[in-house]
DNA sequence: TCGTTAAGTTCATTTTTTAGACTTAATACT
DNA sequence: AGTATTAAGTCTAAAAAATGAACTTAACGA
């Protein structure tokens, strides 16, 4: 069985990552979140070879993750994030803390979060979803419905 | 290049999927989160390929990802997750957030995230680390450090 | 007019993944 | 004691995906 197939599995997380669990699809989004980026660009910042680029991005056209939109006056196209690819934005960044906290050597380029208002740092943290409050780690279970089996 | 050599970026969403980037890991994790588990039972689970699985594992057990033990007065081995690996958690979460609220069709199994004490509804959100408040998706600004180009 | 650029496409090679049979040693059954 | 079964892999061949580099095509710009 294939990983894309594996969606019958019926798992949230799987129908994910059949969806952005390949190699190159979240750095895609990640390097979107910057602003539309041209094919080009892309190619050339993240290294991907030109014909797995052009498949990637015609397959997150059509999965509504990009949108592809021509530059007026001009023969350029560039890629811009859909909302839907916008909401991957916290895994992106969970993904970002896990790596600031596990690489070794440690340091290196940072991703900061802060909020806009008053500047002070943000995280990603679990929340009573009732009042907004933070709710510790080793304070949330986990559990699938209809499936048993938590996580 | 490829992907597991583009942890040259210095970026640390590149260095995590460097490590947890490919098909699998993830959802080996995600099945060993509900327990520890044997080879046998990740191979019928997931549903792959047992060659592939045994190179996974190792690799993973080298990363610091699982630990393989021994079961006592048995032949058997269990897979556990370490530390590190438990720290996946939330990004776990978060592809199970997207999932559910972008798979079609809408329904199918859940993952429900609660407060052990309360039995609260918990969710994975933007928090400010002063006083643990929840702050808005859209109030929220991120940028790389040392590598301009926020994400 | 001639060279360059953007956005791909094509093709050959290499690397991964899959599927399924096979191995080996220990246990369980009769 | 002899036979069957199980667990945890390993092996091999075939299929699929990724890589790298050259090529295409149409539009610009000098």
């Amino acid at each position: 069985m294939s990983i894309r197939s594996y969606t019958r599995q019926d798992c949230p997380v799987a129908h994910t990552l059949s969806v952005v669990g390949d190699q190159w699809t979240l750095l895609i989004i990640r390097d979107v979140l910057s602003g539309p980026k041209r094919f080009d660009e892309l190619q050339r910042e993240l290294g991907i070879s030109r014909n797995l680029l052009a498949k990637r991005l015609k397959r997150m056209v059509e999965g509504d993750l990009l949108a592809r939109r021509s530059i007026p006056n001009s023969r350029r196209f560039v890629y811009c994030l859909t909302p839907k690819a916008l909401e991957l934005r916290p895994t992106i960044l969970a993904l970002a803390e896990w790596g600031q906290k596990w690489r070794e050597p440690a340091g290196g380029a940072d991703v900061e979060i802060t909020e806009k208002e008053t500047g002070e740092t943000v995280g990603l943290r679990y929340c009573r979803l009732s009042d907004g409050q933070e709710v510790k780690s080793d304070q949330i279970s986990v559990r699938r419905i209809m499936g048993g089996k938590g996580i």
